[in-house]
DNA sequence: CGCATTTGACCTGCGC
DNA sequence: GCGCAGGTCAAATGCG
């Protein structure tokens, strides 16, 4: 499997690969947003300049992110192959490998496996990675990563799914509580949740979804076509091999009111592929109430600034 | 009043 | 067998 075929390389995304896990300033985005396209109604000469240079600036960042993005994915790919080869030659015993390989095992086991599922939990032993992989693998574990306000203290993650939460517990690797929530949207769905904020970013959620959904995601239910699969990010569309996604809550609280649907998701495994992200997008700029609240929002913007 | 959430009690698995 | 930690249950509570 190609990556670069997953990943529109081309993306006219002004993102910043050194600050996936930093605090962006609001105004930053929005000065970045503002400054791709949408121009103030009585923008001077001089400013309409400095657009231009951002503009330019931007775009310069942009191919750099570009190249670096094909580059990690070349990367990528070479791991993969290299697991895949590996797990060929060595089927099923190598998950649960034994202590004497310890140190051989260590290096796979690490560079792989955390690069796919990006968590943060670097400092388990090869063992229990081992393990944990089994187990992730035996009941369809996924993690999502999502992005909220550092004072939200809730632990409510938003994937369109009904939950109800059936406990909290504080752990002892982590001094945040972490809930426990069901699937309630079909009585006999298996599907559990956990969320607990990250211990090194307080102001990230990790959800772990266990299980797969036996029903329809609750959005599909109203959508006539079975192939909507851009607005579900439960553990049903990505758990193919526990990948990971980042949802950025903060920045669309700072830009819109609209509803969690409306967020626009910040891939950060390229286990997602592109098709996915091109219906999520499709999906996006289709619901109404996204255009609508995109508006309210461009044009409360641009009072603002008036 | 019904439903969801909270929270302390209980259960279970694991290591010593 | 005991203690600990994670996970689950269920009564109490709150909210619409």
């Amino acid at each position: 499997m190609d990556c670069s075929s997953w990943i529109n390389t081309s993306l006219d995304l002004n993102i910043n690969p050194h600050r996936l896990h930093e605090e962006v300033p609001k105004k930053e985005v929005e000065n970045n947003f503002f400054s791709l396209g949408i121009k103030k109604p009585s923008v001077k000469e001089e400013s309409s300049g400095a657009l231009v240079e951002e503009l330019k600036r931007v775009s310069a960042e942009n191919k750099k992110l570009t190249e670096m993005l094909t580059e990690m994915c070349e990367n990528y790919n070479a791991l993969r192959s290299n697991l895949m080869e590996y797990l060929r030659k060595n089927p099923e015993k190598e998950l649960s490998s034994s202590k004497k390989r310890k140190s051989e095992s260590s290096n796979n086991n690490n560079s792989i496996p955390m690069g796919v599922n990006g968590n943060s939990e670097s400092s388990s032993t090869d063992e229990e990675s081992c393990k944990k992989l089994k187990e992730e693998i035996k009941t369809k574990v996924s993690r999502v990563y999502v992005r909220t306000e550092a004072s939200d203290t809730s632990l409510i993650v938003k994937d369109g799914y009904q939950w109800r939460k059936y406990g909290q517990k504080v752990t002892r690797d982590n001094p945040s509580p972490r809930a426990y929530f069901k699937c309630s949207f079909a009585p006999s769905c298996p599907v559990k949740k956990k969320v607990q904020r990250s211990v090194d970013d307080q102001s990230v959620l990790v959800a772990t979804y266990e299980g797969e959904h036996n029903h329809p995601h609750p959005s599909q239910m109203d959508v006539t076509t079975g192939s909507n699969r851009g607005v579900t990010l439960g553990s049903a569309s990505l758990t193919s091999s526990a990948p990971t996604v980042t949802l950025d809550w903060t920045k669309s609280k700072s830009s819109t009111n609209s509803e969690s649907k409306n967020i626009i998701p910040k891939i950060e495994s390229p286990e997602v592929p592109q098709v996915l992200v091109e219906q999520m997008a499709t999906s996006l700029t289709k619901d109404p109430n996204f255009r609508a609240a995109l508006v309210a929002a461009i044009s409360g913007k641009m009072l603002h600034n008036n």
